[in-house]
RNA sequence: GCCCCCAUCGUCUAGUGGCCUAGGAUACCGGCUUUUCAUGCCGGCGACAGGGGUUCGAGUCCCCUUGGGGGUGCCA
C-alpha cells in the first residue's frame, strides 16, 4: 500500500501564519503526524492565511523550521507541493468561490448586510434578553441578485451559512457522540466583507478537497465542528473523522500565551518558554521535548514513558489519547531532557550542542568539534545546555576575560584570613614545578598537598577552581586544568593573587 | 446567562466491575555516592472532588452537586 491509495488516511496540520509555533500546537502537530506514520498515511501541512490583520511575516517560515527542528516532516504543504495544493489558503480563493456559489444558488447561503456595530449591538440585545442566538436570520432573506448589487455598488456584504435548524450530532473519536441543539446553532458567516474566506469555510473546503481523512484538533474547536457537519452536508462532502484533543494549560491553570513571556519579563523574571522556538534557544533537546509532549494527554499504558519517535509511532493510537486537559510541568520536561542528554550518542549530542550554541549566537560557536565534544563529555549529568557552557565556559576565554564572582572569591578565597589565597600561593610553584601537566600528575600533586596540608580536597580544589574560572562550578578540578594547560592555568592564579584585597 | 466537554497523588498519568490495602513518572523530604555544580543509587510522603443510586462487589456504570475548561467573533 502507498500512500495514495484512496483509501488511505490523510491527516494535516493547519496552522494560521502568526508567528512562531505554539508548544499546544506542537503537540496537535505531532498526534497528527503520529497518526499519519503509524498508518503509512499522508501528512499535509497547510497554512491558514485567511486573516491578512494578523499575519505576521516569516511566520511560515519559522514554523517549517520549528517543524524540521522537532524532526516531523511533511508529506505536502510548503517547499514540498503536492497534488492537491495550493496550501496556502490565500491562494484558493476562486476555489471557495467556486464552492460558495454552489452553497448560494441551493439556497444553503445567502448573502447579509449588517454592519459590525449592527452585529455588537444585537449581540447586546441577545445578552440583555438572555437569548441563546444573537443573530436574527433576515426574513425574507435577501436575494443573490439583492448582494450582487450591492457589492457592485461598493457595499460590504458577507456570505452567511443558513443552518438546517436541526439538532447536529458530532462523532468524536475521542469524546464520543456529542449532540448540539438546533437552537444553539445559529447562521454563521463564511465569507468576509474582504472577499476571504472564514476559517469555518475555508477549512471544510480544504479538508474535503485535500481528501482529509482524519481531523486532530484542540478541544477549543469542538464547538464548531457541528457548522463544519452542517456544510459538508450541504456541499455533498463527506464528513472526515473528528477527535478533539485535550488542551494544555500552565502551572496556575492560565492559557499558555505568548503574552506570558511579556508578563514574566515586566515582573524581573526569566521569561517562560511559550514556543518551540524558545525550547530551542533554552538548550532542549527535541527528543525530550517531543518524548515529553506526547504524554500530555496520551499515554501508551504499562508505565511505560521514554521513547523517541519510531517508538512512539508505533505504540500510538487515538484510543488512548485522554479526555482531560493537562499543565505544562517544566520540572518533568527538565528530568525528561536530563534523560535524553545522558542517554544521547555523543554524535547526536554533539550536532544538538551546535545548533543550541549557533540559534543562541553563542561565542562558543567558534570552537572546533573536538572541544565541544570535550565539554560535552566533562558536563555529563548536564539538564540543559546552558548547563554545559556555564561549566566549560571559562576554558574558551581569554584569560583576563575571567570575571570573579563575589560570593566564589568571599566563601572560598578570602574566608578564614584569605586561606583560599593562602593554598594559591603554596600551590603556584608546585604547578609550576610540574613537569607533566596531566590530570593524572595533577591529581597525584593535589592528593599530595592534602597529605601534607591535613587539608580536604576541597580546601585545596576549590580556591584553584575559583581562580581559573572565577566560580564554584567546572568539571573535575584535575580534567580542568589538563584542558587549561599549564601556561593559562598560572596565568589565571596569578591574576587572581594579583586581584587579591 | 445559555450550550458543550472534563474530573485518580502538587503535576503528567496507569486503571475499561473483583488482579486496587490504587501502579509508574516527576516534584518534594530523608539517606548514600561525590573535589564544585550536576548526575546516579536507596528509602519515604502523597490521590480515586462530594452526595446519592445500580450491583454479591464501584476508582471503574447511572444521577445530582461542586470544581475546572471550552464555545457563544467579518480570530483561527
Amino acid at each position: 500500500m502507498t500512500a495514495n491509495d484512496a483509501n488511505s488516511i490523510r491527516v494535516r496540520f493547519a496552522p494560521s501564519p502568526t508567528g512562531y509555533l505554539h508548544i499546544g500546537g506542537a503537540r496537535t502537530v505531532l498526534f497528527n503526524w503520529l497518526v499519519a506514520r503509524r498508518a503509512s498515511g499522508t501528512f499535509v501541512l497547510r497554512i491558514e492565511d485567511t486573516d491578512r490583520t494578523r499575519h505576521i511575516e516569516d511566520s511560515v517560515q519559522k514554523i517549517c523550521d520549528d517543524l524540521r527542528w522537532l524532526g516531523l516532516d511533511w508529506d505536502e504543504g510548503p517547499e514540498v507541493g503536492g497534488d492537491v495544493g495550493p496550501y496556502f489558503q490565500s491562494e484558493r480563493l476562486a476555489i471557495y468561490n467556486e464552492h460558495l456559489q454552489r452553497l448560494l444558488e441551493s439556497g444553503d447561503a445567502y448573502y447579509a448586510f449588517e454592519t459590525p456595530a449592527e452585529l455588537d449591538a444585537m449581540r447586546e440585545a441577545a445578552k440583555t434578553a438572555k437569548s441563546n442566538i444573537s443573530y436574527a436570520r433576515p426574513d425574507p432573506l435577501p436575494t443573490v441578485e439583492e448582494g450582487v448589487a450591492a457589492k457592485a455598488a461598493g457595499t460590504k456584504v458577507v456570505v452567511r451559512f443558513k443552518m438546517p435548524g436541526t439538532d447536529i450530532t458530532v462523532v468524536d473519536d475521542i469524546l464520543g457522540e456529542v449532540t448540539l441543539a438546533a437552537d444553539q446553532l445559529e447562521d454563521f458567516i463564511i465569507q468576509k466583507g474582504d472577499g476571504f474566506p472564514t476559517y469555518h469555510f475555508a477549512c471544510v473546503a480544504d479538508d474535503a478537497l485535500m481528501k482529509i481523512t482524519h481531523v486532530l484538533r484542540g478541544q477549543e474547536h469542538l464547538m464548531n465542528t457541528p457548522k463544519h457537519v452542517a456544510m459538508q452536508r450541504a456541499l455533498g462532502f463527506d464528513t472526515p473523522h473528528y477527535a478533539h484533543m485535550p488542551v494544555i494549560f500552565n502551572m496556575d491553570g492560565s492559557k499558555m500565551s505568548k503574552r506570558d513571556k511579556e508578563k514574566a519579563i515586566k515582573r524581573g523574571e526569566a521569561p517562560p518558554e511559550i514556543d518551540v522556538h524558545d525550547f530551542r534557544l533554552a538548550g532542549y533537546l527535541p527528543e525530550a521535548v517531543l518524548n515529553f509532549i506526547a504524554l500530555l494527554g496520551w499515554s501508551p499504558g504499562e508505565d511505560r514513558e521514554r521513547f523517541a519517535l519510531d517508538e512512539m509511532t508505533s505504540l500510538f493510537s487515538i484510543e488512548r489519547v485522554g479526555k482531560t486537559n493537562a499543565k505544562f510541568d517544566r520540572d518533568k520536561l527538565v528530568a525528561f531532557n536530563t534523560d535524553w542528554a545522558t542517554r544521547a550518542s555523543s554524535e547526536r549530542l554533539l550536532a544538538a550542542f551546535k545548533d543550541y550554541l549557533s540559534v543562541n549566537e553563542s561565542s562558543l560557536c567558534g570552537a572546533d568539534d573536538a572541544a565541544l565534544a570535550r565539554a560535552l563529555k566533562a558536563s555529563e549529568g548536564f539538564r540543559t545546555f546552558p548547563d554545559v557552557v556555564k561549566k566549560t565556559g571559562f576554558l574558551f576565554k581569554a584569560d583576563d576575560a575571567i570575571a570573579y564572582d563575589a560570593k566564589a572569591v568571599k566563601k572560598v578565597l578570602a574566608k578564614n584570613d584569605g586561606a583560599g589565597y593562602a593554598m594559591l600561593e603554596h600551590l603556584l610553584p608546585k604547578l609550576e614545578a610540574l613537569p607533566d601537566f596531566s590530570a593524572d600528575a595533577i591529581e597525584a600533586l593535589l592528593a599530595a598537598t592534602c597529605e601534607e596540608r591535613e587539608a580536604k580536597l576541597g580546601q585545596v580544589a576549590q580556591p584553584i577552581r575559583v581562580a581559573i574560572t572565577g566560580s564554584t562550578v567546572s568539571p573535575s578540578i584535575h580534567e580542568s586544568l589538563e584542558w587549561l594547560g599549564k601556561g593559562a592555568t598560572l596565568a589565571r592564579i596569578g591574576r587572581c593573587l594579583a586581584h587579591r584585597g
